[in-house]
Order: structure tokens, then C-alpha cells, then sequence
RNA sequence: GGGGGUGUAGCUCAAUUGGCUAGAGCGCCAGCUUGUCACGCUGGAGGUUGCGGGUUCGAACCCCGUCACCCUCGCCA
């Protein structure tokens, strides 16, 4: 038990409050000893606070004051007191005072932690995570929380005054097919049974709509036992949104108010709306992804028909056989080294590209460069303006089928934005990308739904659905910030019949069909209106409102690549007992 | 499962071509210090160079294996 309880935290004191007695709680986060005279920087979340132990004041008190340690825990009992002029310290924020001391309590000792608690100093992240209680002490962790707060806040206030509500739904549900694998639970009541971890709330919400509980919202924890990544974590958070009696309109413009809400109150930026859009075509055509990164330029062009009967056979060949060839240009680039260009194919190559052909553009519409002697001026005046490159320019050329020559374009143009530094911190492009496919061939070539099985095709491909999926494009849509998928939606079936047309297409036989969602299929018999939705990751939204590359930082206990907690050391073992009761055996 | 990167003191890093007792800053310990605020000064302790094996007169460095962490492809409807 400790006896001195704060009055004030260590972020508040101001010059204003000179002469009141106050108490603090905190920790220790420097000691500067000057033999007689003996500084503390008290912490807490609030901020710090300079504490003075002066031996005139108590004897006991000062010394006892000497001997603190890093991250003790401590009460101490002072006047404010107003710092002299030159020794006012506008660094912090209660930098006109300190704190003379009458009282120290040490509450409770630390060890010397394994790595300094503050911002300055790097620390491996395995180090912070390991130790992720004395990570989380550090401000700029402590601000990374915060801000998710806040976040988290704003859309509540948002969505409520916008007339949604906020509904929960079960996270432990039924294994559902196709999508994310699904974390699963046993149950002692049910041998060879198994609950699933909700990969998302997609099927619940979806039936809110049925019940008419229309605008509906949650801020919902999904599982998913993928692979991670920097923007990936098995479990993750979603602004789940689903409405009734709406189009795509209108749920694109309740995501743009709810986002809109957030920049203004986090970054004070009023955000242009409503955001830029995009078709999934156009954006794969541009960008070579569908996630474009609309922060800069470099768009692809596409040469093919410059190129077709150009003496350089690795473009007139790959043109001839249905490929294509495409190139984008990176400004300045005719300084680029023989090594830089070749590490630029390298980085090509690693993801999938057969080659990469470079062209410098010199004076008086030359070329140069290795492939520079199979590109007669003419035909280099020709790319050059198609692909509006200037002198000292280098233009980068891929030949491949179209979809390859895209993805392989679409990372050299990223790669492009980190090696020329193209874009500014701060600068916010959103884009909504429109008119998905509704379907995708996967390696072996079996047909999955690119978004998920519950999208709605667009009408006007209702009657091709079976005859040429791959032609049909679905009311769904993306929301991409600066190149990064802040989420999806779409607008939902609500008919059964076509709902079925579609498990069908999908290869779900009529009988599995009915087993896994047949009560969604009743739903829709009873009366279900249209609806749809959106899911947005609040922690990716987190890590780019706060300028992080890593959704670890808006974490509290993130998992590693591997999908390990360092701290706890999850996932453990179970005792043979438990293993019995839950009916499991672990098979080599 | 594939590709790439990293691993040296408590922490962050250095160590020339394979060659001196493996160093520095911070932190830690002791002492000095009445206006510091990343206090300063003096001294000190602290190493299985991730782990295992190999090559060599000699390995932090080269080779093989392995582990951990990070980035990435596949995967993430």
C-alpha cells in the first residue's frame, strides 16, 4: 500500500499553479545528481515533470532521492515552484516548473530495464516485443495508442450520429469455405466438432440487413491463419459496415464521411471528396495493380503497336504472340549506373519478369544503352512521345503477356518511388478502384470469387454469368490510400436463386451448398432487401494516419512473422489432459 | 514452401585481405560535483561474436547445417 496518491499528473503543471502543494506518481525517468542538489524527471503518460530534492529542505529526503534508479516507481510530495528564467526548459511542456520536494515515497523498485525507455534509442523490435510492457512505456508508443484511440472514436461518433449502431456479432462461429483459412476451436461437448475463430463478420451482418436492423456498424476482431506481413496480422481489426436499401453510391459516400471525419480530427486536413475514382481496368492498365499509389506520376504506356514490327525481336515477337509490351518512364534516370539499371531488371526478374529493356534518351533523339542499336530514331521519337520522356530521362521497357508485363510494371513503378524519393510525407490519395471482376482463375485453375461469394454481379451481366464468368464485373469497390488496400465492399445478393447460381459456379455442390449457408439461403426467402457493405482495417488506417510502415506499431501484443508472441510465448502446449477432454490427438 | 536481409557487451553498432588482449557510444557500478534537464568529470565491471559442425598455424570474418527476427512471393474470398 502506498500512502502519497497524485493530486496532478506529470503533464499538467504550468507556471499558473506556482505555489499550490501538489502530489505526483510516476517514474523515474532521469536522475541528474549534483551531489547536493538532486533533479528527477518524473513520467507519466501525461509527461514529465522536473523534480528538485534540495538537502536544505530534508536531509533524509534528499538522500534517500540520490539513490534512485531508472523506472522506480515514486510519490513525491512538493510546491510548485516557478524555475528561474535561464533555467526554463521549452522542451516539455511543463518546463517553466518543478517540483521542490518535502515527501519521496518509493513505491516500488525497478530493475535496470533491458533497454532504455524513451524514444531516442533504437531497439531491435524483437527486444520491444520481447519486453512489450516496457515498449508500451515509451511516449511514442504511448502516442501510437492514443491516436488509435482516437481514431477508433471519431468513427463511433461518426457512424452513431450518422444513425448506425453498433452490433456484435460471435467470433466463434462455423467453419465457412473458401477465403482465409479459419482458426478452429474444439469443444469438450462436441468429438470431431470444431468451432471456427469468424474470419469476419460477413454472413452476420448480412442477416442484420434481413432482420431490418439496416445501418449497421462494428469495430470487429477478425482471425485468419495466413501468412503474415508488415500490413498483416492474424488477428486484426475491421470498421465493419453493412446498410439497407443502397447502392455502392451510397456506401462509398457513408466510408468517405467516416474517413473525412478521421483526417480532420486527427491531422486537421480537410480531405477533398468525394475521392477519386477508378475502374479496376484503368487502374491495372495505369498502375499495374489495384491498389494504385496515386501519390505520383509515372503511368504506364503502353508501345505495343509502336513496337510490332520493330526490328528488336524480343518486342515484335512477344507482340505477335498476343503480349504485350509496356514501359514507363523514370525521370532523371539516364544518370542511373550500368549497376543500378541492372539492379532495377534484378528486382524485375525477381517478380516474374523475363527481362527488362532500357532506354536512355540523349540529345537529339538518341538512344542509349545496351539495346540502344535495335531503336532507329525514328522509332525512338515515337516512344518518346508516346511515353512523354524528356532528355536524361530512362525509359524502362517489359514484354510479356499482358497481366505479367502490368504486375511486373506496377512493382518497377513503386520501386521507382523509393530509389527517386517521389513522394512527400503527409500527402493522403485516395481512390476508390470500381468494377472489380467478379471472379478469378486461380494456379489450378479453379474459378474463385475475387472479392467473396456473396457480391453481387452487375445486372447487365446477369445473363453471361455462366457462359463467360471471366467477362462478368461485380458491385464491388476497393478503398486504396496511397497504394495501400484500406478495405472493400460490395453491394450483396439478397436473392436466393442467384445466390445459389453463384455456389454453383463456384464448384459448392447444391448439398454442401445447403449445409454451410443454408440458412443464409433461407434468409433470402423471407423477405431479405438489398443491402451492402464495407470493411475498413482500422489498423492499417492506424499505421498511415501516423506515417508507420508497420501495423506492429498500432498493436499492443502483435505476433511475429512467424506468428509467435515473443512475450508470452503463445502458441503453447496443452496438458494430455485437456488434449482428452477436448477429444484431439496431435498426429506427426 | 520459395527469394532476400540481419544476428558481435544489458542496448545500438564498429572491427581493413582470415592475423595484436574483439572496440566505441549509451546503460550499469563506485567516487567527485548547488541549476541540471541526453548534466559533467574520474575510475571500474561487463563477450559461448545466435547455435552446431567443418576448413586453417590461426575464424566475428570462409564452407555446411540449423535457429530467431525483418522484408517479400505464394497465400490473405
Amino acid at each position: 500500500m502506498w500512502k502519497l496518491k497524485r493530486t496532478t499528473t506529470c503533464g499538467d503543471l504550468r507556471a499558473s499553479d506556482v505555489g499550490k502543494t501538489v502530489v505526483l506518481n510516476g517514474w523515474v525517468d532521469a536522475r541528474r545528481d549534483f551531489g547536493s542538489l538532486v533533479f528527477v524527471d518524473l513520467r507519466d503518460r501525461y509527461g514529465k515533470t522536473q523534480i528538485l530534492f534540495s538537502p536544505d529542505r530534508d536531509r533524509a529526503v534528499h538522500d534517500l532521492a540520490a539513490k534512485l534508479r531508472g523506472e522506480t516507481v515514486i510519490a513525491v510530495k512538493g510546491v510548485v515552484r516557478k524555475r528561474d528564467a535561464d533555467t526554463i526548459n521549452r522542451k516539455i511542456a511543463t518546463g517553466e516548473i518543478e517540483i521542490d520536494a518535502l515527501e519521496l515515497e518509493v513505491i516500488n523498485e525497478a530493475k535496470t530495464p533491458p533497454f532504455e525507455i524513451g524514444d531516442r534509442v533504437n531497439v531491435s523490435e524483437e527486444m520491444r516485443l520481447q519486453h512489450r510492457f516496457l515498449d508500451l512505456r515509451r511516449p511514442a508508443m504511448q502516442r501510437n495508442i492514443v491516436t488509435r484511440h482516437k481514431i477508433v472514436q471519431t468513427i463511433r461518433e461518426y457512424m452513431d450520429a450518422s444513425g448506425f449502431i453498433d452490433i456484435e456479432t460471435p467470433y466463434m462461429v462455423k467453419f465457412t469455405p473458401g477465403g482465409a483459412r479459419n482458426f478452429v476451436c474444439p469443444s469438450r461437448l462436441y468429438p470431431g466438432k470444431f468451432f471456427a475463430l469468424a474470419e469476419s463478420p460477413q454472413i452476420f451482418k448480412q442477416l442484420f440487413m434481413v432482420s431490418g436492423l439496416d445501418k449497421y456498424y462494428q469495430i470487429a476482431r477478425c482471425f485468419r491463419d495466413e501468412d503474415l506481413r508488415a500490413d498483416r496480422q492474424m488477428e486484426f481489426t475491421q470498421l465493419d459496415i453493412e446498410m439497407s436499401f443502397v447502392q455502392r453510391e451510397d456506401v462509398m459516400e457513408a466510408v468517405e464521411g467516416a474517413v473525412a471525419a478521421v483526417w480532420k480530427r486527427l491531422l486537421g486536413i480537410d480531405l477533398p471528396m468525394p475521392f477519386a475514382r477508378m475502374s479496376y481496368d484503368e487502374s491495372e492498365r495505369d498502375y499495374g495493380t489495384d491498389k494504385p499509389d496515386l501519390r505520383f506520376g509515372l503511368k504506364i504506356c503502353d508501345v505495343s503497336e509502336l513496337v510490332k514490327d520493330a526490328e528488336f525481336k524480343v518486342f515484335s515477337e512477344t507482340v505477335k504472340k498476343g503480349g504485350v509490351v509496356r514501359g514507363l518512364v523514370a525521370p532523371g534516370g539516364g544518370v542511373f549506373s550500368r549497376k543500378e539499371i541492372e539492379g532495377l531488371e534484378t528486382y524485375c526478374k525477381g517478380i516474374g519478369a523475363k527481362g527488362m529493356v532500357s532506354l536512355k534518351i540523349e540529345p537529339g533523339w538518341k538512344a542509349g544503352g545496351p539495346s540502344a542499336k535495335f531503336f532507329p530514331e525514328a522509332l525512338v521519337r515515337a516512344l518518346v512521345e508516346r511515353t512523354g520522356a524528356k532528355e536524361g530521362d530512362l525509359m524502362l521497357f517489359i514484354a510479356d503477356e499482358e497481366e505479367k508485363a502490368a504486375s511486373v510494371l506496377g512493382g518497377l513503378r513503386l520501386a521507382l518511388r523509393d530509389k527517386l524519393k517521389l513522394v512527400k510525407d503527409d500527402v493522403y490519395r485516395f481512390c476508390w478502384v470500381l468494377d472489380f471482376p467478379m471472379f478469378e482463375v486461380s494456379e489450378e485453375g479453379k474459378v474463385g470469387a475475387k472479392h467473396h461469394p456473396f457480391t453481387s454481379p452487375m445486372d447487365e451481366y446477369l445473363d453471361i454469368l455462366e457462359k463467360e464468368p471471366m467477362k462478368v464485373r461485380a458491385k464491388a469497390y476497393d478503398l486504396v490510400l496511397n497504394g495501400v488496400e484500406l478495405g472493400g465492399g460490395s453491394i450483396r445478393i439478397h436473392q436466393r436463386e442467384l445466390q445459389q447460381r453463384i455456389f454453383k459456379l463456384l464448384g459448392l455442390t447444391e448439398d454442401y451448398a445447403r449445409d454451410r449457408f443454408g440458412f443464409l439461403l433461407d434468409a433470402f426467402e423471407f423477405g431479405a432487401p438489398p443491402h451492402g457493405g464495407i470493411a475498413l482495417g482500422i489498423d492499417r488506417l492506424a499505421m498511415l494516419i501516423l506515417g508507420l510502415d508497420n501495423i506492429r506499431d498500432v498493436i499492443t501484443f502483435p505476433k511475429t512473422q512467424s506468428t509467435v508472441d515473443l512475450m508470452t510465448g503463445a502458441p503453447g502446449t496443452i496438458t494430455e489432459k485437456m488434449m482428452k477432454e477436448l477429444h484431439i490427438r496431435v498426429v506427426e
